[in-house]
DNA sequence: GTTTTGTACTTGTTTTTTGCAAGTTGTTGG
DNA sequence: CCAACAACTTGCAAAAAACAAGTACAAAAC
């Protein structure tokens, strides 16, 4: 670690331009299979993808889990750990949502505009649900 | 860019190791001249520095002054769309503050600390501390 | 039951970014 | 005048990312 600087600690974590995405596919887009992960807008690598998924699961955000039909197949769901990164992804689009403009999607009003009522209720909730999915 | 998600448009802004390092020197730890950022405990390195503020100040998050008694150095300073950046910054701090252990500085308690126990009130204060000095 | 497809990767190569050391240009205090 | 300072720039090696292809094994199709 380069320093003991709370911001520097998670930096160190997820400090790059491709790990919060993933952790945002299982969040919000109820993503599970490594090809899912692949084929999101971002067109992320595959080994990209395979490194960061075995950090991810290393570092505890994520776990592996078996597919009961598909044996072939691997589902990966998120912990405590990286349901806890939810208010900082949100904190992130609510600053995206202030100063990107019109570039960005419609539908992220979805999320975003409960965020902007309530947020503690909004936060609460969608923890909620993530547990349900996740845990 | 990469997609209309608000996350990424985020991610590709500030998504790298160091551009909110930069930000936090300019926050809380009032640093304002060049080899102040390089001083910090990270250790930047100055190529990446330079970049970095170049790259900050093209998208608008920091602006460039003069010094007015020593002509040679230069005053980095927050925009409010830097500032707006605060919540993004409190809230890995919050996440690190949970999951970090004991590694983390004993300072952080100082601005964490009232964070917690109330959110809204203690980001507001902060906010407008930042706007009178930088702004 | 053998070929084909699907799934989760790995491997190899090129390109880009980072990290480190040193050099450059204008400033200023003595 | 001159050494130290401040804000960079440049050059090069190392690491990481992007791109293309290949592999191993389960399962579906024929």
């Amino acid at each position: 670690m380069r320093s003991d600087c709370p911001l520097n600690f998670g930096l160190e974590l997820f400090g790059d331009k491709w790990t919060l995405l993933i952790i945002r596919d299982l969040m919000f887009f109820n993503k599970r299979y490594y090809n899912e992960f692949l084929s999101s807008a971002e067109k992320i690598s595959t080994n990209i993808l395979a490194d960061r998924l075995a950090l991810l699961e290393k570092q505890g955000f994520i776990c592996k889990g078996k597919d009961k039909e598909h044996k072939q197949k691997i589902v990966y769901s998120l912990t405590g750990k990286g349901i806890d990164l939810l208010p900082v992804i949100i904190e992130i689009g609510l600053w995206s949502d202030k100063y990107a403009g019109d570039l960005l999607s419609p539908h992220k009003e979805v999320i975003l505009g409960r965020m902007k009522q309530d947020r503690e209720k909004a936060l609460a909730t969608l923890k909620e649900k993530l547990k349900q999915k996740h845990l």
